[in-house]
DNA sequence: CCTACCGATCGGTAGG
DNA sequence: CCTACCGATCGGTAGG
């Protein structure tokens, strides 16, 4: 690794941590090259455009999603049930956002804001994520998992919905990533409620936080 | 309603929508007048600042939102059960996100972006739409409807999650806003697995769509 | 990777 | 609501 390679990594790092928190447009490569500690103009040494840049950071958070929860899934026995298969990928997911989110959250908010010349490129990168899932709550519906046919549709729209969405929430220092997708899977399969004969007896209201 | 008022209304709804679709940074104020067919100059006759322009929009979305879901609620007998409330929440909140989106989406992406001065005000509104949905969600666990009361957050994350994300694949046409909010809330209260006695044979994969 | 710089565009204003 | 305009800032470049 070149030490301009390095210096290219550390621009990348940088950008994505500042387009996440700022946006794109609000982000100007002035900003990026302070923090670099280097001069504005110097920046185009490692990076043609400041759009180069963006798509270098989509890139490698679409990747890195990807290939952590396809792994995650591939490294199950091959005749693993569906249930622990679903379990895997969504533990997957959220740690790789919680690890990448800086690269990952950019190119979720993007999507439809880039360049049309890349929006097809995004679209379909998309498209394949989404299949992987399609896959995963199909295998789940074909072994019988849900009521009807169509909740394998409806459960991969709360799925991933709320996937999402932890990203605003979650705090990893509590729950680990694996108790939690045990807790999206498990609601999926078996809802929040009471199980048969377990019901609990009404309690009193919870008393208001502050 | 003087005619500047209409015209100020009508530069709130072009803005909103344009906000939404290209994001603020990436609309200018020339983009507005242009839409809104007047000089870029004429739109400070109405607004004082694109950035208070941006406010009204926000403070128009929470507004909508906030009231549409409350009184759908309140407009129930005080004595309805918790699942029904809920329910009617979240078609409340699904109808009003679509019907009234371009106000409602720009504060949801900016909430972290806006002017510091601004962002405890919003703060404070997502706290007390938060507070709304807290109140269901507690009801229903001293309904005793979950199997452990930690379980009252984790519904509610689900539900705001995949409500959230609903923006991006819903079409109304297909699916009623009240069909819709009956599924979230039955896979909260009973997931999407068989009842007992009606678990189905485990069916061939579907056909891989095109 | 820096110095020095440019054309374009931006939000906004004065005066009518 | 328009005309005419300004200072600031932006992404980017030439030459070293």
């Amino acid at each position: 690794m070149t030490k301009a390679d390095i210096t290219g990594e550390r621009l990348l790092r940088i950008a994505a941590k500042l387009f996440r928190e700022k946006g794109y447009a609000q982000t100007t490569v002035r900003d990026i090259a302070r923090v670099a500690r280097m001069k504005p103009g110097s920046l185009y040494y490692h990076y043609p455009s400041k759009e180069k840049l963006l798509e270098s950071v989509i890139d490698r958070g679409f990747n890195t999603i990807l290939n952590a929860v396809s792994e995650a899934v591939n490294s199950l026995p091959p005749d693993a049930p569906a249930k622990q298969r679903l379990r895997a990928a969504v533990a997957a997911h959220l740690r790789a956002n919680f690890e990448y989110g800086d690269y990952a959250v950019p190119g979720k908010q993007l999507l439809d804001r880039v360049p049309a010349a890349l929006r097809r490129k995004y679209m379909r990168a998309r498209d394949q994520y989404d299949a992987l899932w399609r896959d995963l709550f199909e295998a789940a519906s074909a072994e019988g998992a849900f009521r009807a046919e169509s909740s394998g549709g409806i459960a991969r729209m709360f799925v991933l919905g709320s996937l999402n969405w932890t990203v605003e929430w979650v705090n990893p220092g509590r729950k680990s990533f694996e108790s939690l997708a045990d807790a999206f899977v498990d609601l999926v399969y078996f809802g929040l409620a009471p199980r048969e004969g377990e019901r609990q007896a009404a309690s009193p209201p919870l008393a208001r936080r502050a």
